[in-house]
DNA sequence: GTATGTAGTCAGGCTGCCTTACGATATTTA
DNA sequence: TAAATATCGTAAGGCAGCCTGACTACATAC
């Protein structure tokens, strides 16, 4: 599906960006996040829940209490009106519901719906494959240094501000 | 500009994806390619040559003779056309020229217009920047360390097959 | 009971991709 | 050497995922 294993994938990686040398970090950075979050959705294709990158990252901000498309939009980092979007589009496919509020006439719940709730363990699933992929390329020892490398980086730079970034 | 680091950055981070414990590397591997382009292409910008990601990685994959356009596009996993739209647009922007190929009546050949060899070396700076800002997290080793791994994991890899993906 | 703030929607626009269809030139081969 | 085929690039149109601006409905404070 995703990924095309080769021998001659380092000499393409390197090619990235400059005309040799040492891959610059924003090339690696680049190659892992593809090849991670494509592992991801194939798994959720696979497991018959095609959905989108946005979307599942929306997805998994879901509560089990429901949420407010205001909260929502501000833990996404779009506006509320893209994520007024996606979940309209995220509640044809039955992933989600909009409820009014009960404690607030202004407000409307944003909770799962049928769809969600059974592909919900299907996306922890395909998480928890992506994190077995790593370990098995890198060795256990390895793949928890990566991750608590990235976790120390991701500390230091806090959220990214992607007002208005293309 | 980009980034506001913040000393509850990390219950955010752990929050993404799941209710709590161990953050996947799914949401690890975003966190850090939206930080680490948001640093290079804020340092782009403070450098006079604002530019989108998708057309800086064009950018960077201009050899100093030039290329075709089919070319370029299989080098980007993108289709002819889209490049050429992005071509198109770097063109108007000085950033790049076509000109006719003279061993190949058919085709064009796509150079560095007077922007782009400006800009390139800015470019490579904020690259630079980016993997120094990394070692000032982690310090010398440790920065090493991750570039290593992210490179062993995206050679077991290989390069993604992003065909249609959103 | 008016003012102000908050929750959400509607309308419209942009970028970065995609597909399908096509014209022009090169290369192969009958 | 002419016809078939392959390659280079463009044109036209579509879609997802974002954005801004302007608006309505309700909540709360004064």
């Amino acid at each position: 599906m995703a990924s095309t294993p080769s021998a001659e994938s380092t000499p393409a990686i390197t090619g990235t960006y400059d005309g040799g040398h040492e891959p610059p970090t924003l090339a690696l950075a680049e190659l892992f996040f593809t090849n991670v979050t494509d592992r991801f959705l194939d798994g959720l294709e696979a497991a018959g829940y095609p959905q989108s990158l946005a979307k599942s990252r929306l997805l998994g901000m879901i509560p089990p209490d429901g949420v407010h498309l205001t909260a929502l939009a501000e833990r996404l980092r779009v506006t509320k009106q893209s994520c007024g979007q996606m979940v309209t589009e995220l509640e044809q496919e039955g992933y989600l519901e909009r409820v009014p509020d009960p404690g607030d006439g202004r407000a409307k719940l944003i909770r799962w719906g049928p769809v969600g709730r059974e592909s919900a363990p299907h996306a922890y699933a395909s998480m928890r494959a992506v994190d077995d992929r790593i370990t098995a390329i890198l060795g256990e020892e390895d793949a928890r240094t990566l991750r608590r490398l990235l976790l120390r980086v991701a500390a230091a730079e806090g959220l990214p501000d992607r007002a208005g970034r293309p």
